[in-house]
DNA sequence: GCGAAATACCTTGACAGGCGAAGTAACAAG
DNA sequence: CTTGTTACTTCGCCTGTCAAGGTATTTCGC
């Protein structure tokens, strides 16, 4: 089951970055390391990684250029820059604290559904052990 | 610092759902218990509420009724449905899944950046104990 | 030698969710 | 009687994702 990019919307700059922080890279090995990162979890669309990638070098967080490779197609390597850097640890120690937020409101312990009769009275429900 | 919910997008849905889990309840309420859960960090705006209302009644998740005081504004209450409650489990195992992807994409040790001087010679770093 | 697949990039337009801004209405407190 | 709180609603904008399409080169099987 693949997970939808939307459900992680304004992370694939994160993503990107975190790749970037590591080695400069291309569009296309960029989006094959985060399908492989991610146990083939996630897999960006072409469209929203190249999106992406305009708008990270717009911010001036990464910046581009072209490889000079004399054979095959030619790529589009990008770097990160500092303000890309300290961008990056902001959205890591967000992305923590999103964490802990949404934990915090989807681990409540939940009392079981009542279930009641036609009359109103309560069914018992039978414990499974798990 | 309050989180931006564009970060939490599309979980609105599983948090609402998840205060419903555990009693009926109206926008108003649910609001300011998520504000609340999330220690102040989460605040739904009422568009965003009370549009998701909408989406998930239409999406047979919730039902809704009029409660029934004699003072005060009339209040909306929600109650989960069946099908809310399997789509809630389901919502929350994805979560789990999404937390493990985007760990696993964020979290690789990283080198730090290789200074250079002028020569193209390295700067060495000095490490700063925290 | 040729067609398919892989590599590599790019663009356009639609869609959906979050939100700013505004409005309605009842009641409480001062 | 004005301000604040409770409570709900609607309209239209913004932004990130994606479907669908395109270009060009190289590699590999047959």
């Amino acid at each position: 089951m693949a997970l939808s990019a939307d459900l992680l919307r304004g992370y694939t700059d994160t993503i990107i970055l975190n790749q970037l922080a590591e080695t400069d890279s291309y569009g296309y090995e960029i989006n094959k390391r985060i399908t492989e990162l991610s146990g083939g979890r996630l897999e960006l669309k072409e469209a929203t990684l190249y999106s992406a990638f305009r708008r990270l070098e717009n911010s001036g967080y990464i910046i581009a250029y072209w490889g000079d490779e004399n054979t095959g197609a030619r790529r589009r390597y990008y770097s990160i820059t500092v303000t890309g850097r300290d961008k990056l640890a902001e959205s890591l120690s967000q992305w923590r604290e999103t964490q802990d937020t949404l934990n915090a409101l989807l681990s409540q312990t939940r009392k079981a559904p009542v279930l009641r009769d036609s009359r109103g009275g309560e069914i018992p429900v039978i414990q499974v052990e798990e």
